[in-house]
DNA sequence: GAACGAGTCAACAGGGTGTCGAGTTACGGC
DNA sequence: GCCGTAACTCGACACCCTGTTGACTCGTTC
């Protein structure tokens, strides 16, 4: 809650402030964290096991984490900025191809780094429903992409290329959730999804019919 | 996991069989599970909670239910019925109309028996990540539902009312997905979602354009 | 070489789950 | 009217997990 604004690297999400040779066991404990999650879900690893695994006892994780949510937050950040860089290029740098491959790239772009991070992906989906801060931060994220994604409908209109429908805003959000669940269930593998090949073609063809009445080719 | 075929109405689901006067109890445990559902999530809910609310104590409990999961999954059914039931008059019933009407009227009753039941539908996404069961009895409705659309998706492509693309049941997929995050987005209340009143429209539209390119009106 | 702060952990407090075994009650048969 | 049986109940236990406390070690610094 109370984030000063006078940290030197933002010591963020109950990660307490770094110190000097703990670095070491900082990054231990993550690169352990992201070892096991790729063999199990979040709820069946304990914090025992975190500390365990970076060689140290379950009272010292609590010296460099709060909890084993502020782990899973501290990776997710690398996530997102991984995210958040791969969409700002894909928005901004690309006026120059036509709209079925500006919106085929940041489908792409989209699917490609959450896939990256398949175990990290799926562990966030898990963590919103027991901790607030990762419900949070995936609203974050969330929202940064619909902006985009109306700003972009919005233009498209304006240009005259895409017919007017429901607001841009809620076009964004129903489009957005789709590919969340889309993707979230080709990774997680439980339940009916589309083949990882697949995904983005499918995707793709919804989102152009969705914004502009008929895919443009 | 040993489903044997002898029980009398299926003592589904780690609900033990039914007792002469325990029936009370179970109900109790139900009502005291919804109720307190409406007020917080599952997470925070515990077995002594249930139990106390049904007047017994903590132990009484594991005599008519297996775990907080099962009761979940007691409840859900009810859930489940209703929406098998309100799909089937949906699909079955209604060819008279238009198509447009036909995928509205789905649609409509779709979001409707979730938002009937707003704090079990938001439970019963919650469970998944925790409970096989959950996951499972979800994936279950989903792929009903998916099966429904991509064969109404193929009859329309069928009778040359809806041009080709990507298979049937990867669209159905897609699109289901999408509705089933953006109402549970609605329901919820944590992250950007579309208001209450504009969930359906919105919908209906992406599904119209994706199934014939273009809304038919 | 004293003082300090980083780093460490045994022991504790507290809350949750699920089980076991010893009750209590209700009721049908003898 | 008493007895056995099965439904029903719960105190006490074993266990697992979280997060905190207080004392201890060690390197650095003056």
């Amino acid at each position: 809650m109370s984030d000063g604004a006078g940290s030197p690297v933002a010591a963020g999400r109950g990660r307490r402030p770094a110190r000097a040779r703990g670095d070491d066991r900082e990054l231990q404990i993550l690169a352990t964290a992201e070892r096991l999650l790729e063999e199990r879900p979040l709820g069946a690893i304990s914090v025992d096991d975190l500390a365990r695994g970076a060689g140290i006892s379950r009272p010292t994780f609590y010296f460099y984490f709060t909890s084993k949510d502020a782990v899973l937050l501290t990776l997710l950040d690398r996530v997102v900025a991984e995210a958040d860089a791969t969409m700002s290029a894909v928005f901004d740098g690309g006026a120059s191809t036509g709209p079925r491959e500006g919106w085929q790239r940041a489908l792409a772009a989209y699917h490609e780094t959450f896939r990256r991070h398949r175990a990290l992906t799926v562990a966030w989906a898990e963590a919103r429903s027991t901790s607030a801060e990762v419900r949070a931060l995936w609203a974050e994220v969330f929202e940064r992409w619909v902006q985009r994604c109306a700003t972009a409908i919005e233009a498209e209109r304006a240009r005259g290329a895409a017919p007017s429908g429901p607001p841009a805003r809620d076009l964004a959000i129903a489009l957005t959730s789709m590919n969340e669940r889309v993707i979230y269930a080709s990774l997680s593998g439980d339940g009916p999804a589309i083949a990882a090949d697949d995904v983005v073609p499918v995707l793709l063809r919804v989102w152009l019919t969705a914004v502009y009445g008929t895919p443009p080719d």
